[in-house]
DNA sequence: TCGATTTTGTGAACGCCTTCACCAGCTCGT
DNA sequence: ACGAGCTGGTGAAGGCGTTCACAAAATCGA
């Protein structure tokens, strides 16, 4: 499979064959945030410094980041927002929609269907399946009502879907797992807690917010204890 | 501001001052998500391979990160699974508890709040506040009842609080993010898509699902495209 | 026209992290 | 008691990614 490293975790493999380096694609979305809040207030360019204001990324990474799009910055100028917003744009392939199929609406489920933050950022949750007969046909959002969790082939097959959203229960994710790549899906974004076996060619990335409040924790410990080194004997 | 590195986002500083290794702190929950299912099997012992397996991680990755609490593992046996649960455990600060605040009980906080994921996993939700005056003493879950933001000084002081997850509108952030600092906290879980300005000392880890989606539709289009060499002219 | 100023693009250096390779130490069968 | 077979620990090497530093290029005022 292709775990893409959402974190510094796992598979080293970077600057995926003739691609952009895995850091710099990381990235290009909180630029494009950035620049459709510049374009909002009328500026028509902006400095790699405004963007890594924006962002919190230093001004030299912001340059090398979009030096790998080509060079289209002035010098002294700095970047055409418009221009920069588009290239990136395409280099990320907002040009198009994305289909998202959402399996599990539960609690995280519902929320994220009712997010209007993903269709304003390329990605359209077209489908939510989940496996509870008693919610079937149930209305989540406007235009979309939960639909059986058995007819996902024909759903990512008739609607283009190649993108999922996994919040299903931990126990049955690897399964939902295996029926939406059967079914066709190349890419997972699974909010399960458990690490998923898909096939080469399958991405998958992995959001675990309990896990990462224990990052956190493990900061907050060390700000506690500032000195350890006289502990214990 | 340290804003932790959850991907290979900002702040080169690894190796935090004697401490363990950023890349190695963020699979230790992983391991220890493993490790407490395996307790569950009946198993006493595991090898790199195990913990690998069940994590994605690769097995000389996890004998490197293990390594770095010291030599807990037996040659030719593996790893006493107890005994390195509790290693970890105390490595990442889960042999206490961690009180959290919840800010903004909306769609997204009222799932969070609802998450047993993270009473399970070292950390309790002791207060979800919101703005709304509407929502006030509405119950989100057993225990938890909607609070003043005003009240936010007075909970982080008297609940001991040092982490915050923020889950308001992305346009309250930054001034939530302000009035959480003021109070103490000193770790803070981002879901709003921006860059939280906060001061040195206190950790931001940014959550922004709607990136993850685009960085998988970045793969996407790679992937029906197989060759680009031959476009335009 | 020229010089001061701004800001990009980029080679080089540095550091972190992963992977490799292999030794050391443990168990178990004989 | 010993050799075969696992499995952890760890130095070395290599790869990515970030930061540094500065030349190149554009604007602007005089
Ligand atoms: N709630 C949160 O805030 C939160 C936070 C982090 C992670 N998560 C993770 O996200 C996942 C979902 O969490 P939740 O709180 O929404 O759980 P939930 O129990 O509220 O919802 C799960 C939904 O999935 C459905 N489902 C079960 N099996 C299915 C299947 N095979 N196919 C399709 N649908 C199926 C259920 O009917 C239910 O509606 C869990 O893995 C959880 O660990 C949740
Ligand atoms: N819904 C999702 O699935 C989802 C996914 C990714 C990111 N997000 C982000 O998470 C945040 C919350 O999303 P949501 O869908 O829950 O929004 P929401 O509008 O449903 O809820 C926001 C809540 O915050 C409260 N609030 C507003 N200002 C506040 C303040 N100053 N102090 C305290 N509370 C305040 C509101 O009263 C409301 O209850 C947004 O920034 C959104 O971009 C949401």
């Amino acid at each position: 499979m292709t775990l893409l490293p959402r974190s510094p975790r796992l598979t080293g493999a970077s600057t995926t064959d003739r691609g952009l380096p895995n850091a710099t694609v990381a990235r290009l979305p909180l630029y494009l945030r950035a620049l459709t809040q510049l374009r909002a207030t009328g500026s028509a360019t902006c400095s790699s410094d405004q963007l890594a204001e924006a962002t919190g990324v230093s001004s030299a990474n912001v340059r090398k980041d979009l030096s790998h799009l080509g060079s289209h910055g002035t010098r002294g100028v700095g970047y055409d927002v418009a221009h920069l917003q588009a290239e990136i744009a395409q280099a990320i392939g907002q040009t198009q929609e994305w289909n998202v199929v959402l399996v599990g609406a539960g609690h995280l489920g519902k929320a994220l269907a009712a997010y209007p933050g993903f269709a304003s950022r390329g990605s359209r949750i077209v489908a939510v399946v989940d496996a509870d007969p008693k919610r079937l046909g149930e209305q989540v959002v406007d235009g979309l009502v939960i639909e059986s969790a058995d007819d996902l082939d024909e759903i990512v097959r008739d609607r283009a879907v190649s993108i999922a959203i996994l919040a299903t229960p931990t126990h049955a994710a690897q399964d939902v797992a295996d029926r939406l790549v059967a079914a066709g899906v190349t890419s997972i974004l699974n909010f399960a807690p458990v690490a998923l076996r898909v096939p080469d060619g399958v991405d998958v990335r992995q959001v675990d917010v309990a896990a990462e409040l224990q990052i956190l924790a493990y900061h907050e410990q060390r700000k506690s204890s500032p000195r350890e080194e006289a502990v214990s004997g």
